[in-house]
DNA sequence: TTTTATCTTGTAATAATTACAATATAATAA
DNA sequence: TTATTATATTGTAATTATTACAAGATAAAA
């Protein structure tokens, strides 16, 4: 499986935003691992690999990310926020059980909305909640 | 403006839940000020008349009055959450402004959703951000 | 290669939330 | 009404997520 790097790196020049190893390796794991991982788990993940690795490099390369909108960054439940490399508009259902993130489809627009004549609006968010296919399976 | 403190006991005694005078309170306060409001800001209104409340009573009610489905919690961006004593379906708009988040109607049903085939769906949040009318025309 | 603006890092600070044990109180029974 | 008891409140301390900051490191431009 081929990694994105060229596309990553074509992203962050035309931000002007430099392409530092760091950067480039939240990217390709955001990329790679599509789980809407946590400030955590990327912390985690690239620590083997880059031991130097600080936990605040990764705070302030989502934030800088997120800012130019090369990714998404997701307030659904826990007070811990969660990225996504996606950042075409999309629905996220959470499984209670497992707590996997799940990406799906939606057409914002069939979204019949009254009361918001006069509002400009920039971004949508839409959080399901509820129980996986797999957990679903897992009954006792 | 007569308070809908029948409404309110009636409804914790429907989950069994005691009726003392800081929960009594917290839900006043959220059904007779729809902000939206944080912990920080419902301590702070209810501190003058009741001295020795403590956060944390307000937070064990808010988790209890949630975990019964008597309030909801909104994660609505900036990892601090925010309680809405209106628990039927509908979006929240938050200014990128004022901060201020209103109400929205919304007919979720009308939500194009694919790939959700055997999910079960237990709830729905609908996040929308951008600019109120009232900051639209502060323009300089 | 040199320069310089910007990034990374580690530590410390901040902020939201929870854990916990002692005291207080609402609900129940007598 | 009073006594009992299970549960709630409170204050403090702990935990967790995130940001502030300054010193050293590095990417980009000259």
């Amino acid at each position: 499986m081929k990694s994105n790097l060229g596309v990553i790196t074509e992203k962050l020049k035309n931000n002007k935003i430099r392409l530092s190893h760091q950067r480039l390796k939240v990217l390709e794991y955001l990329d790679e691992n599509r789980i809407h991982p946590t400030v955590e788990q990327i912390y985690n993940a690239l620590h083997d690999e880059i031991p130097t690795l600080s936990k605040t490099t990764i705070y302030n390369t989502l934030n800088t990310l997120s800012e130019a909108g090369i990714v998404k960054s997701l307030n659904i439940e826990d007070n811990e926020a969660r990225y996504d490399i996606r950042t075409d508009e999309h629905g996220h259902f959470k499984c209670k059980k497992c707590e996997e993130i799940y990406d799906f489809e939606v057409d914002m627009d069939k979204v019949a909305v009254k009361d918001l004549e006069g509002f400009r609006i920039f971004s949508k968010d839409l959080y399901f909640f509820g129980i996986c296919p797999k957990c679903s399976n897992k009954n006792t």
